[in-house]
Formats: C-alpha cells, sequence, structure tokens
DNA sequence: TACATCACG
DNA sequence: GACGTACGTGATGTAC
C-alpha cells in the first residue's frame, strides 16, 4: 500500500489499535460467595435475593475498576458434564444447589444482561472449560485475557496474555503466583494436579501424594507419563508401588483437570464485545428487586448527581454495604492529601528500580513524557516520569543539555548534567509501559503514545492505558475545559506548576532540554502524580455518571484510531498548490486595483475598518450596521446584499476576500504543513474540544478544507492518493436529520427515509402542500433552509432573514412545519426544559451534553444556550454515531483482509486511502460498518465515492 | 490580544 | 417594552 513510497520510520509500523482485552468472569464463584457470606434477603414477593443481591453488587463494584474490549460472565450450565462420564465419581459428593438459590439464578443472568454484559454457558461442560476455549483462542489472536476466579484449577491457563485476577484479594495471578502455589510451571500445573488429585472435586490422583511430592516429581520427569514411564526407577518403595498401582488413575486425573481449549462455544468471540448498557435497564433491574440502596449506589435513584465543588473529591464507592461503618475503601486522608512533591530526579537504574517495583505492586502507574515540541510526529524525547501514588514520583531526564548562560567562552563548553541513557531507560521501562497487568494513566494519552510508540524512542507500544483527559470529557463536556491544570484545581484542588512557569513565555521560552534538572523534575513529576491522583478521583465517578460504557467502548477506543490516522497523514499536491496560488495572486492585484478605483481611492481591501469607513461614511450606502466595537459590519451577507442593489465595490471585495482566504489559509499555511520526510501533512486530532462529543482538527485544520465553491474545489483536488491507490470518501447521508426523525418519531420523516427519498423534497411537499412532483428548486431550497433551521433551534426571525422573506411569512412556514411534523416542537421544548432543570441533554446514546448558561438571567445569553440545547444532541448523537463506526473499522478492515488506511474524519465524513484493487470491497466494509453501527428507527445510509484526489472522491 | 471574517460540517 | 435572533469548530489578518 502506500506505506511503500514514504518515509519508512513514520509508517513502517503496521496497524495497531486500541489493545483487545477479554475479561471472564467465574459466574459461579461469585454466586456462591455471595450466597454463602450474606445473610438471607428476600423481596417482597418472597423470592429469595441474597445472592443475586451479592452478585450484582461485586459485578457492580468489579466494573467500575475494571474493562476490557471484550467481557462475559461464564456460569456452569448443568451439574451433569462429560467428566462424568469419564469418572462417574467426579464432583459427586458436592451437595445440590440449596433451594433458595435455584430460583437466583436466572435473575443472576438478568443481572449480568443489565450490565450490558453476555453470559456464557452450556450444557454439558462447566464453566471453566469455556473459560478455557474462549481465553485461548483469544490469546492466540494476540489479545489479552484476564478470568476472573480463584479456582485453582484454572491457572494451569495462565501464560504471556492470559492472567487470573483473584476477585476476592483484587491481585493478579501470574507464573510467579502460580509456581509458588503449584511449584511448578502453569503448563505443567494439570501434571502436578493428576498426580495429587483434588478431594473438593473428588479427582483421585494418585494415594500418598501431595502437591508438594508431585511438583518435585514432575519438575524432574518433565510430566507425568515421563514420570510413569520411570516409575521403577524411583527409589522410594511407597511411591513407586503408588504410582505403578494408579498410574491408570492418574491419567484419568488428568483427563479430569485438563481444561481443552478446542472446547466447543456457544457464541463466537464477537458476541463478547462489550456492549453499552441498555438505558433504564439496570435501574429498572435494581427497583425490580427492590435494591435500592444499589440505586442509590449507582446513581441511578434520581436526577443527575451535581458536580462535587471545586475542592471537594468525590469518594471511591464503599466495597460492601454491609460491612462495619467506618471500613469503606474511601481515600484515607493521609494518601488523599499527600503533598504534591518534593520528587526524586532519577539518574540511574538502581534509582529507577524501586518506582518500577512500586507501578507493578501498585498495578496502576501515573505517566507523563517530556519533548521538545507540541507536534509528536516531530519531537523529540527529553524526558519520562512516573508517579506510583500519592506524591510518590519521578523524572528521568534523557536529553537535557548544559544549561544556558553559565558557559564562560574561556573555558571548555559546559557539560550536560549526568543522565540516564535514552537506550537504558527503555530497557528498563518498556517491559513495565508494555504490561497488560500494570494499567498506565496519562493525561491526552494520544500525545505520548504518539510519542513513546515512534521507532526513535524504542518503539513502546504502552497499553493499558486510561486517560483523565477523555474521563473528564466523558462526563462532563460542556460544562468546562479538560486541561490537566484545570482538572487539578477542579478535583484536587492544587493548582500545578505551569508549563510556562518552567520555560518563560514569549521570546524568553527556553526548550524543555534547557530547563533546569530540579525545576524540570518539579515540573514534570508533579505532572505524573497529578494525573494518577485524578484517575483516581474521576475513574469511579464514571459508572454512577452513566459514562463507563461511553470511555471505555468508544473515547478510549478512539485513541488508538486518531494516533493512526494522525500518523498516516494524508498526501498534499505542493506543486499544484503552487499553482492555484499563483493564479490567485494574479487575480488578487486585479481585483484589488478595480476596489480601490471604484472608492476613489487607495485603501487596504484586507481591512473591514477601512471599507466600512468607505462603504458607510464616504459612499454613504444604505443599510450600514454598527458591530459591538463600533466599527461598520461588512461581511458576506452585508457585501452581498449591497450587490444585489447594484453596487459594484461590494462583489469585488468579496471576490477579493475569498481568494485571500483561500491563498493564506490553504495555499501558503496548508503548503508550508507538508512533512517533507513524506509530503503529507499530519494534523492533530482533539478528543475533549467540543461541547457536543465532535472531534476538533487543528495544525493544520482538515476539517475545514474548501469544497463549496468552485475555487474552493481546486484546494480540494490537491489532496491526492498514491500512486496505486485512490482516496474513498464515506459520508453519512443527512444524519442529523435522521436524528431528529428518529428522536422525535415524524411519521413523515421516517417515510421518506424508508423510502429513500429526498428528503428536503419531501419536507417542501409537506409544509407548502405541493404535490411531489411540483416541487421545484426555490421550494426545495426553502425547505432545506428550514430543516437546518430547526435543528438549530431557529426563530422565525432568523428564518425569515435567512430566505429574504417577511417574518409573518417565515412564522407561517414555521408554524406549518410543526403541525405537519408532530413531534418535533414537544421534542424542542423537552429539551430545553432538561437543560434548564438538570444542566444537560442527552444524545441518543447517552453522552450528557452540558449546556452553559442555561440559567442565566440574560434572556440573550440564555437564548443562545436554549439553541445550543436544542442542536446539542442532533450534534452530538452524529459524533456518537460516526465515532462507534471509527472504532468498528481497524478490525472489520483488518478482518475481510483489507488495507485501507483511514485518514480523515469530517464529522459526517471518513476519508480512506485505498488500494486499486480493493475499492469494491472496501466500500462494502465500510458501508457496513458505518450503517450498521446504531439502530435508529430510520435506517443509516453512508454514501460513498472514489477517485485520485478528495474533490473527485467526494 | 480582541475582533471580524470565513473555511468546513 | 426591550432584546436578540441558527449549532459547532479553527485559522487568518487587522488593529489595538
Amino acid at each position: 500500500m502506500s506505506g511503500s513510497a514514504v518515509s519508512p520510520d513514520i509508517l513502517a509500523e503496521p496497524a495497531k489499535e486500541a489493545e483487545p482485552h477479554l475479561i471472564l468472569v467465574d459466574g459461579s464463584g461469585y454466586i456462591f460467595r455471595a450466597f454463602h457470606a450474606l445473610p438471607p434477603m428476600t423481596r417482597p414477593d418472597g423470592v429469595p435475593v441474597n445472592a443475586v443481591f451479592g452478585f450484582t453488587n461485586m459485578l457492580g463494584q468489579f466494573l467500575t475498576k475494571h474493562a476490557g474490549t471484550h467481557m462475559a460472565v461464564v456460569f456452569d450450565a448443568s451439574r451433569s458434564t462429560f467428566r462424568n462420564q469419564i469418572y462417574d465419581q467426579y464432583k459427586a459428593h458436592r451437595p445440590e444447589a440449596p433451594p433458595e438459590l435455584v430460583p437466583q439464578f436466572a435473575l443472576i443472568r438478568e443481572a449480568t444482561a443489565a450490565f450490558g454484559v453476555a453470559s456464557v454457558e452450556l450444557d454439558q461442560y462447566e464453566a471453566d472449560d469455556l473459560i478455557a476455549a474462549y481465553a485461548c483462542a483469544f490469546a492466540a489472536n494476540g489479545g489479552q485475557v484476564t478470568i476472573v476466579s480463584s479456582d485453582k484449577d484454572l491457572m494451569q491457563l495462565v501464560r504471556p496474555g492470559i492472567q487470573l485476577l483473584d476477585p476476592i484479594k483484587q491481585k493478579p495471578i501470574r507464573e510467579a503466583e502460580v509456581f509458588e502455589k503449584f511449584g511448578v510451571t502453569p503448563d505443567k500445573v494439570i501434571d502436578v494436579q493428576a498426580l495429587a488429585g483434588d478431594s473438593t472435586d473428588n479427582v483421585p490422583g494418585v494415594p500418598g501424594i501431595g502437591i508438594k511430592t508431585a511438583a518435585q516429581l514432575i519438575n524432574e520427569y518433565g510430566d507425568l507419563e515421563g514420570l510413569l514411564t520411570a516409575a521403577e526407577q524411583i527409589k522410594q518403595p511407597k511411591r513407586r508401588e503408588a504410582l505403578i498401582a494408579n498410574a491408570e488413575l492418574a491419567r484419568i486425573s488428568k483427563k479430569l483437570v485438563t481444561l481443552d481449549c478446542d472446547t466447543p462455544v456457544p457464541q463466537p468471540i464477537d458476541a463478547l464485545l462489550a456492549r453499552p448498557p441498555e438505558p433504564g435497564r439496570l435501574a429498572g433491574f435494581l427497583r425490580e428487586q427492590g435494591f435500592r440502596s444499589l440505586l442509590h449506589r449507582m446513581g441511578l435513584d434520581g436526577d443527575a448527581t451535581p458536580d462535587t465543588a471545586p475542592t471537594s473529591r468525590p469518594r471511591f464507592v464503599p466495597q460492601l454495604p454491609e460491612s462495619a461503618p467506618g471500613t469503606t475503601t474511601e481515600i484515607t486522608p493521609a494518601a488523599d492529601e499527600a503533598a504534591f512533591g518534593p520528587y526524586e530526579t532519577v539518574v540511574s537504574a538502581e534509582a529507577l528500580a524501586p518506582f518500577i517495583a512500586a507501578a507493578r505492586e501498585a498495578g496502576a502507574m501515573g505517566l507523563d513524557t517530556e519533548t521538545d515540541a507540541l507536534d509528536a510526529l516531530r519531537a523529540n524525547l527529553v524526558g519520562i516520569s512516573l508517579a506510583v501514588g500519592p506524591g510518590r514520583a519521578c523524572y528521568i531526564p534523557l536529553r537535557h543539555g548544559p544549561l544556558p548562560g553559565n558557559g564562560d567562552m574561556l573555558q571548555e563548553a559546559p557539560a550536560a548534567p549526568p543522565q540516564m541513557s535514552q537506550d537504558e531507560a527503555v530497557a528498563l521501562l518498556k517491559p513495565l509501559l508494555e504490561d497488560p497487568s500494570v494499567m498506565k494513566v496519562l493525561h491526552n494519552a494520544k500525545y505520548d503514545l504518539e510519542v513513546l510508540g515512534r521507532p526513535e524512542h524504542g518503539g513502546i507500544l504502552v497499553s493499558p492505558v486510561d486517560d483523565t483527559m477523555l474521563i473528564s470529557y466523558s462526563m462532563d463536556a460542556g460544562r468546562h475545559g479538560h486541561g490537566m491544570d484545570e482538572l487539578s484545581l477542579r478535583h484536587l484542588g492544587h493548582k500545578p506548576i505551569s508549563f510556562d512557569e518552567v520555560t518563560g513565555t514569549g521570546r524568553a521560552r527556553i526548550p524543555f532540554t534547557q530547563v533546569a534538572l530540579d525545576k524540570a523534575t518539579a515540573y514534570a513529576a508533579e505532572d505524573a502524580d497529578v494525573t494518577l491522583r485524578l484517575w483516581h478521583a474521576l475513574k469511579p465517578r464514571l459508572r454512577p455518571n452513566q459514562a463507563l460504557a461511553l470511555y471505555e467502548q468508544v473515547e478510549r477506543r478512539m485513541v488508538g484510531v486518531l494516533r493512526e490516522m494522525e500518523l498516516a497523514g494524508i498526501k498534499v499536491d505542493g506543486a499544484e498548490l503552487a499553482r492555484i496560488g499563483e493564479d490567485f495572486s494574479g487575480r488578487m492585484v486585479v481585483l484589488e486595483k478595480e476596489a480601490q478605483d471604484l472608492a476613489g481611492r487607495p485603501f487596504n481591501v484586507g481591512s473591514p475598518k477601512q471599507l466600512g469607513e468607505i462603504l458607510f461614511d464616504e459612499m454613504k450606502l444604505p443599510g450600514g450596521k454598527r458591530g459591538k466595537a463600533g466599527a461598520w459590519g461588512t461581511d458576506a451577507a452585508v457585501l452581498e446584499d449591497l450587490a444585489s442593489r447594484g453596487h459594484e465595490l461590494p462583489r469585488k471585495v468579496l471576490d477579493w476576500r475569498q481568494l485571500a482566504k483561500l491563498k493564506s489559509t490553504y495555499v501558503e499555511a496548508l503548503s508550508a504543513q507538508i512533512d517533507p520526510r513524506d509530503r503529507r501533512v499530519h494534523t492533530d486530532f482533539a478528543m475533549a474540544i467540543t461541547s457536543t462529543g465532535r472531534l476538533s482538527s487543528s495544525e493544520p485544520n482538515l476539517q475545514n478544507i474548501p469544497i463549496r465553491s468552485e475555487e474552493g474545489a481546486r484546494i480540494r483536488r490537491a489532496f491526492i492518493a498514491e500512486p496505486g491507490h485512490v482516496l474513498l470518501a464515506a459520508d453519512y447521508s443527512q444524519i442529523e436529520l435522521r436524528l431528529l426523525a428518529h428522536l422525535a418519531d415524524v411519521p413523515s420523516l421516517r417515510e421518506a427515509f424508508e423510502k429513500g427519498e429526498d428528503i428536503h423534497s419531501r419536507t417542501a411537499s409537506d409544509i407548502f402542500g405541493l404535490a411531489p412532483d411540483k416541487v421545484d428548486k426555490e421550494a426545495r431550497r426553502r425547505a432545506k433552509t428550514v430543516n437546518f433551521g430547526i435543528i438549530y433551534g431557529m426563530s422565525s426571525f432568523g428564518l425569515a432573514s435567512r430566505l429574504g422573506i417577511p417574518a409573518a411569512e417565515a412564522r407561517a412556514i414555521i408554524d406549518a412545519y410543526f403541525s405537519r411534523y408532530p413531534g418535533i416542537l414537544e421534542e424542542m421544548e423537552r429539551l430545553k426544559s432538561e437543560a434548564r432543570e438538570k444542566g444537560y441533554v442527552m444524545t441518543p446514546f447517552g453522552r450528557k451534553l452540558w449546556i452553559d448558561g442555561i440559567q442565566a438571567k440574560e434572556q440573550a445569553r440564555r437564548g443562545n444556550a436554549e439553541r445550543a440545547a436544542i442542536n446539542a444532541p442532533f450534534q452530538g448523537g452524529a459524533a456518537e454515531i460516526i465515532k462507534r463506526a471509527m472504532v468498528r473499522m481497524p478490525l472489520a478492515l483488518r478482518e475481510a483482509g483489507l488495507s485501507a488506511r483511514m485518514l480523515l474524519q469530517v464529522h459526517d465524513e471518513l476519508l480512506f486511502e485505498v488500494p486499486d484493487s480493493e475499492i469494491e470491497a472496501t466500500s462494502e466494509v465500510v458501508r457496513q460498518v458505518m450503517e450498521s453501527v446504531a439502530e435508529l428507527r430510520v435506517p443509516l445510509k453512508a454514501e460513498i465515492g472514489h477517485g485520485p484526489n478528495w474533490g473527485v472522491a467526494h
């Protein structure tokens, strides 16, 4: 694909997306623990529910702390399994399930579903067998697997990619822990169990041999068969006799304890994809069971949980309501209020080791990188900071140079301070940063992951990752900014040292490489410390705010997807841009001269102020309006109006402005952004800027490349595909209007979308009372304006000014619209009152969007907020849909064996670079993913085109 | 640095 | 009776 023609150090890395992670919960373990740990409880109707309560509580707790890309709770389906055919005594003395537990099994499956988690079970197989099958398959495909169980029988599955998590101790069980328990490596566990047997499961084993002896024998003879073959030579007579006499029993035992990776599975792995919880279903379930305390604890018992005051901190949810008062897991004051610094500057492996050990011990760490630029694709790594607990953080400088200013011309050049080499630091840190059992917490992870993933920085693929910026954004979009300093002040009551304080500003700013190590450490280590503390403060809020699924399944997965897109960039034909620029320059010279001749004097055509004075003071043209600064308004609408009245000057200025805009922004600035290494431009997608859930794009902004005018389209045609490739553009058709038809459930609009009709023509027919074949261009144009205006909360005044018609006429059109489309007016009113009462509105997928100013006393400000509230669910819902498509796209393409790269997202459009031979297949995969990503009352439709450049693809 | 303007969805 | 009037972004040039 196109990568072959570009610089390998940028693009050589294969597409890697958010790390697949499967969590398998051993349901039976949870159930029996809950049942025996809790006193009897019944619902009002007498159904026993203590196990249901305990299970629900434990699963809820678990989900506040863990999430994977895939997840399932695995249950035992029946008492009788294939093992009873091998050995009829297997688990024979297990008592029947207590009668009070029996009716709870079904409710527990219901609870699982209410959390949006898959249940898995299969007749004739134990949960352990299914766990083995899924774990093996998932790990074999390169995924990470966590099995939540304390069942030692599962320890045989531990290997790279598969670990156990003890649900009681919350402790990972890996090879070291298995060895501690069985005295052998995980792959030999079944041989040890075959010899030692298991009285609780009635696995016979060899009498007289326990785990210790078994481990010793297996380590000596390799495996069970090796041992049985050599049994004759064993010195101890008793042991020898026992082994010879019970060889067959040992073989049967091995079969009983062996978990077969080839066990049939009842559902494909895809069915285990972590799903968003269904809004209301969990609350409904909890209410049905009468679990009021859980409703409350999960924040499902009323309206929005108000944000905490700026300096107070959210608390962890107590682990169990039954635990004695005061024994909850709230942050202790000591840990909570640890000082921010002093921090350690680490310049040796010896000094780094305790931090690495502490990170592994804690299972989570804060991470931050310092660089010498903001552009992640060019920046050099200057240092790394780690945090392992509140106040426990360090900075590892790597590329700090000598301090400026203290060099003496007569002496030798000043030396750089002693530091670890990057190679040494990477060698020590890479295993930790890639360790699936240690959570790495970053703020704006995309940036650091881009820096650390570059080959010259060790190609570190940090995983797993949490991002405090995205955690905050998932809950609080529109409410405030999500920069670290702001969140620290808001949630930790602490103002971190600012970057400007460390490097200076303006001309005096020095690169981070020139910052003295003590200052650099105070700043950098604090950022890692703050990040980790923010994680502790914010992550537990996700579930009670119903934002966990959004974060885990959408926002967090977008990090890797966007990283790949930014890395890929898009090729721009610089020579073509230069030709366009020449053409525009020549025409601007002519227009400028003509404008000045018409004005009667020279003036700066680019100055709205001078233009206003000429038009309204000197030429005395009518219709001038002053802006808030007292200057005449001269924007395009004003100039168009003047031009339509026959004045020549405004047209010249309009034409000049268009060319000036295109030339400065899209010819000159864009050309300067082309990376000489690959002749591509690499944008930076901001994930937590907008108030609606949209992305934004900057440096350069590739979401506002011209298209509407012919001059603009020339620019777009300078975005090209590599040789042998095309650009493929896929647009969601009318996505916001589809959301309107869905949300307000408008019959006529729904029908038009079902039938694939032109929606604006349908609206024209409906509101102007025209037969479908009588709808002309003008009627359609007006209907289109109304359709979009509705989504923006437009008033009759606004419609009148857009259409150039009297306000009364506009009023009549809007009235016709609302009466012909019942439900829309109600929906608009509902959104306004929801915003007023709760402070936020919701997208159809459950993202809360906070509306700033909705309570304002000033009518103007409040009006703005009300229109924002009306628009937010549509804009935000559309953003949600395309993000879901984006996180599914890389896997879908890979599974289809396609090498297309996703390059850009422009709100309702995805742009791909596709090998010529894969155009058709890619189109189908893209269409399938985009159209199936949400189930609305109307179909989703993607329109797809392709060509050698972006203009043609569209 | 604030404002006006205009490129996009 | 006055007020303001279609949502969301980012980049540029002018003027202060």
